[in-house]
DNA sequence: TTGCAATTGTTATGTTATTACATCAATTGC
DNA sequence: GCAATTGATGTAATAACATAACAATTGCAA
């Protein structure tokens, strides 16, 4: 999928969570965008739907949080599955994929004939800088 | 790790879940409390967070719902990294493991000198009978 | 210019999870 | 025995995350 023209609100959005040295919850980006002229959740809700939708931000549904995608300009949706490695102490997160996984998954989930639409791989624990 | 006798909330809570047919939320879980004295969201948080520190029974991030372990009387912990395939039509959730995505996923977190704590996969779709 | 679709604004509400504080019961050490 | 500690529980209030419903606006194509 190519990533169309992002709209007002999809942009603010997007540049929040650019410029972030982290994840972010919806309504940190919220806070962050009063100055701009935001006013409630829905404003940030929607802005991400499509940001997801567009493979241009992730979500990390084991804390409710949201990140830039990792490959600027790429198109993430071709990489596969994504995995992430969440520092639990400083909030760093890494991105990363593998092939490997992904087809095991795969296999795993044809042999029962499921229908895969979404997957969620997320390891949370302590970066090599906070585990020292 | 053994699992030690449950106490009167724990055992209700997990009673609830064995029962269910699916995953159930919290809030959920404590509607079928109420005629048993529950009262309150924390009553029931506080018996899943023993209940899941025991390996009896797992989070589903990405639905905010808890399953009872698919090992009844087996400690879930030693069988690696668990995953689960949550169809979203019907709700049911089937568990897994895959010794080999375990160990793909643990040498890429050597490789990064990263200590996992907890690592999610689930996959979300339709099972065989709601894909038809 | 009219009509449609997408975006945005606003209010209210629904859902999930935790903080803070009080009470009670079992156990331990003196 | 009886303080002291620990773990479980009860209760109220609040914080954090997410969506429903409806109105207004904008961009654009027929």
């Amino acid at each position: 999928m190519t990533t169309p023209q992002l709209t007002k609100n999809q942009s603010l959005v997007f540049d929040v969570l650019e410029k972030a040295e982290g994840p972010l919850s919806a309504y940190t980006i919220l806070d962050k965008l009063r100055d701009h002229g935001f006013r409630a959740p829905l404003q940030v809700y929607r802005a991400l739907e499509k940001l997801l939708e567009y493979g241009v931000v992730h979500r990390l549904e084991s804390i409710n949080s949201f990140v830039a995608c990792a490959h600027p300009g790429d198109d993430c949706h071709s990489h596969g599955i994504v995995a992430f490695a969440i520092c639990e102490s400083c909030g760093q997160v890494t991105e990363f994929h593998d092939h490997e996984v992904d087809h095991r998954l795969m296999s795993w989930v044809r042999g029962q004939k499921f229908k895969p639409e979404k997957t969620t791989i997320e390891i949370r624990g302590l970066c090599e800088a906070c585990a020292a």
